[in-house]
DNA sequence: CGAAGATGCAACCAGGAGGTTGCAGTCCGC
DNA sequence: GCGGACTGCAACCTCCTGGTTGCATCTTCG
């Protein structure tokens, strides 16, 4: 819950080719374990087993271990926090593209 | 061009505190300078020219000289382009939602 | 029990990111 | 023309990040 809510943190989770392709993939297939997500990539266990700490420092998965297996999983409110966030900020934009545009418009 | 349209390069583009607050900023006060922008900031103005390229690498922001200043301003473009990254992302995550309240609501 | 499967942990490494400092270059205004 | 204002460039430094390897740990199953 620390770093958690912070908006830099979620991007910077998402900012990495492996970890966003690791987000599709769970997004796809649903909770996997480890050695699953490894299958196909081109790193170790070891660093695919960094990238799923870094999401989950994030808050965006979470992995409970299930047998001699460890699963991992999407947060459902995680992740619509995140989505919101993304959206706040698109708003911001859109806002400033509006105050832009009125300028240019009452400027000629 | 080249890595402009990378989803992976925005995030990591906003995935820093600092350059998160320029982006904020610029949408706040509009087109300033690097001097500008600097004020407030706890860091020095080359700092701040570094996260401007950055943002600039990511096709956020874009800069150009007036005078013996330089006036960075968002780009409304790529603005929108990244905002229908995330929205397509947040799909992605919506339907996987969906998908997994589906099973859920079936399991019981 | 014993071996194979699936992870966790720790040490280590190269490279890049974020920051600073110092100095050169370009413009504006007096 | 000159000094000050605003940047750009480049060298450096430190720390974090992405990756790897080797080994220990814990389960499952025959």
């Amino acid at each position: 819950m620390s770093t958690e809510s912070n908006a830099a943190v979620v991007f910077a989770a998402l900012g990495d080719e492996t970890r966003l392709a690791l987000v599709k993939r769970l997004c796809d297939s649903g909770p996997s374990s480890i050695t699953e997500l490894t299958e196909g990539a081109d790193v170790t266990r070891q660093a695919i087993t960094k990238h799923l700490h870094v999401l989950e420092g994030a808050g965006l998965v979470r992995g409970s271990r299930r047998g001699r297996t460890t699963v991992w999983e999407l947060r459902p409110k995680r992740l619509d926090a995140a989505k919101r966030a993304l959206d706040a900020i698109g708003r911001d934009w859109d806002a400033a593209l509006d105050r832009l545009r009125a300028f240019v418009e009452e400027d000629r």
